[in-house]
DNA sequence: TTAGATGCAAAGACTTTGCGCACTT
DNA sequence: AAGTGCGCAAAGTCTTTGCATCTAA
């Protein structure tokens, strides 16, 4: 996995950067964002990094998760359900959320041009596109209810 | 306030139509909601709640916010912070967030026309456009971070 | 009358914080 | 060597649940 690799090395190399510690527990939680290519609760990112390394403690993912924020390394949405996701900031843009199968499908940010011009002409409102959060019904259960119904 | 009291007639209405019992508690929420025109957490509603009736309990509001949500009453969204808000469905459309004031603005659902049929067309995706939630800095905000800086 | 709704209290899910020791730099 | 970051455990916030009682219909 050549790809995920340059993605935690960078990571790191932000981490150093900011005159930060490079640490194991970091370069696990780095890893479970690179490794998983979609959107990891706390808890999901927490189990998997215990896969690896069981010592590390939930408390120290999240504020793992915290500083990483800080450094632009990560965003967190919140979605349909309270707990928050995470994903490494810049690979995605936009979240659609089925509410019926529970999944998240990312999009790319320019399905958001036409409407982040609108709300700032309209409203003078900035979107911030990496939150853009959407719950709705995707393809395949718009297809089920269909059919069952 | 004769148009909030209607609101509170339409919502026992419904509830009485649904064959669920009209009772003190539902009422409160009920007038909670239709008063304040804004997006009250589950907190926000019982602290209203109780000014009136102290004895409800903030499980009997999460019980009836959640039987207002099947009856298609309210809406929740989850916006920047944890705790979910809730509103009058119906009267709202979407939602604007600014995570420097916090403040949430409401805008109407024709905003999101073009977006929704794009989403559609480009992943067969169906907003559900009552849980519209962006965020992003308000107009407010971007002007003092400009002539602050 | 009687099933459904409530109040209270406890539990559960998710997240933050305090403290002393370990590890990175 | 110095001081940041960690593990553990406890606390905090937000929400759900169990059960006995009460009440709307």
């Amino acid at each position: 996995m050549p790809e995920s690799q340059s993605a935690v090395d960078e990571i790191l190399t932000t981490i150093r950067d900011a005159s930060r510690r490079v640490t194991v527990p970091k370069r696990a939680v780095a890893e479970a964002l690179a490794g998983a290519n979609g959107h990891l609760t706390a808890d999901a990112i927490t189990v998997e990094v215990q896969r690896h390394h069981p010592e590390i403690s939930p408390s120290t993912v999240y504020r793992i998760l915290e500083e990483f924020e800080e450094l632009k390394i990560v965003v967190h949405a919140h979605l349909g359900r309270p707990a928050a996701v995470y994903h490494l900031a810049g690979t995605v843009h936009g979240h659609l959320t089925c509410h019926v199968c529970n999944t998240t499908f990312e999009i790319p940010a320019a399905h958001f041009n036409t409407l982040s011009r609108d709300l700032k002409k309209s409203f003078g409102f900035q979107l911030d596109r990496h939150h853009v959060a959407l719950s709705g019904t995707c393809t395949n259960c718009l297809a089920s209810s269909r059919t069952e119904v």
